[in-house]
DNA sequence: TAGATTGTTAATCGATTAACAATC
DNA sequence: TAGATTGTTAATCGATTAACAATC
């Protein structure tokens, strides 16, 4: 089996998911697409739309079951699977994302971190265990682990995602401004860039200026 | 005025403008769409493209002169702009981003840092100036600040960009996992959610795995 | 049943890729 | 000049929005 769904799709079911998991907790147990785009900012069109790339949800014409819809998009898409994570390059982002309190109710754990400089690993406060940087590869197989972040500078990244990458990653959040470059398609890949981030905004801050 | 450029183009085009600065750096003097695309895995149609979107570069037929191609995108996008930012909430990871070393050469000041927790803004050790949350509209008024980045936990979000958004601010950068609603249109958002992305990645990863 | 809501097909919109004449 | 490269127009592709019959 071989199911497509589009990135921005699959994005926003994601952010349905989190909702979800929300309004479980408020006591909610029937929801419309209509309310759910609400809640994010988005059409009931969309919604539905892309609900239709998953298989049955099974109850056209009545409202979606909150608990029946949480449970088969975390079945559908392996959401609700436990994958373990480590963290690449422990300077102020990599060790703030270590002990980031967001994980601990997200089904991702991380069970380990990692720095080319001994110094940090050996002084670094934390549950989480620190290896050595040239360590990465027999870690990451040994444990099974199949996420990771990359919060190493610029000039490292590139060695950091191969050495996750011989470890049999499957999986990469960079944190790092440099483009990685990999041959396997079976890496995802997601980038982020706090700065271009920053840029971008003041691009389009700019082209509403007059000077 | 009003020039209207794709956010995926402004994106591409921020990097590039990065990529041109370390190219000056190196010394390189000219290059080509192509050279830019392989170092960005991007295709030279789209560097040529996204440029198109920018008034004259000047040069048909010739290799891009790298300084001045820089300054023509830092001036055309006013990305070459210095601006005051802010950070809300300082928590694991917005007192991270406070002393984020890629801020230092990027142009974007860090001029203040808010939290509710009074403990904290008396205890964290920083340069940057700290201020109890309630006083965000008046400082990021005061101060002229137009960037903030909002890390306090989802149910402060909301409260945190409308205090922003009342002192003026005009781009945010979220990395809370709750959706910001606002009106004005003038002020910008993009959202950062680090568990979503790991949750994205683990779809791509479920759609391609059996059991 | 009547009103509300879904799931999917069709129509619009936007972005990417390709192609090529104009330029150096 | 000849080869390389740009800038832009046209063609393809994909995603979003709208519409509506089927369902509850």
């Amino acid at each position: 089996m071989k199911i497509e769904i589009p990135k921005p799709s699959l994005s926003r079911i994601c952010m349905v998911y989190n909702l979800l998991g929300e309004l479980e907790n408020e006591g909610v147990t029937l929801i419309s697409s209509n309310e759910i785009g609400a809640r994010l900012g988005l059409g009931a069109h969309s919604i539905r739309k892309d609900f239709s790339f998953l298989t049955e949800i099974g109850n056209s014409g009545a409202k979606y079951d909150v608990s029946n819809l949480r449970a088969h998009i975390g079945r559908e898409l392996k959401i609700n699977r436990k994958r373990k994570a480590c963290i690449a390059g422990l300077g102020r982002l990599g060790s703030a994302i270590l002990n980031y309190d967001m994980f601990s109710h997200s089904g991702y754990e991380i069970v380990a971190g990692f720095d080319s400089n001994i110094n940090i690993i050996e002084t670094l406060k934390t549950n989480i265990r620190l290896f050595p940087a040239y360590q990465i590869p027999d870690i990451v197989k040994n444990e099974g682990i199949e996420l990771a972040v990359i919060a190493v500078p610029a000039d490292a990244a590139q060695l950091t995602a191969e050495r996750l990458i011989t470890g049999g990653i499957r999986g990469i959040v960079n944190f790092s401004p440099s483009v990685i470059k990999i041959n396997s398609d079976s890496v995802f890949i997601s980038n982020i860039d706090v700065v271009k981030e920053f840029q971008v905004l003041s691009a389009f801050m700019g082209l509403n200026e007059e000077d």
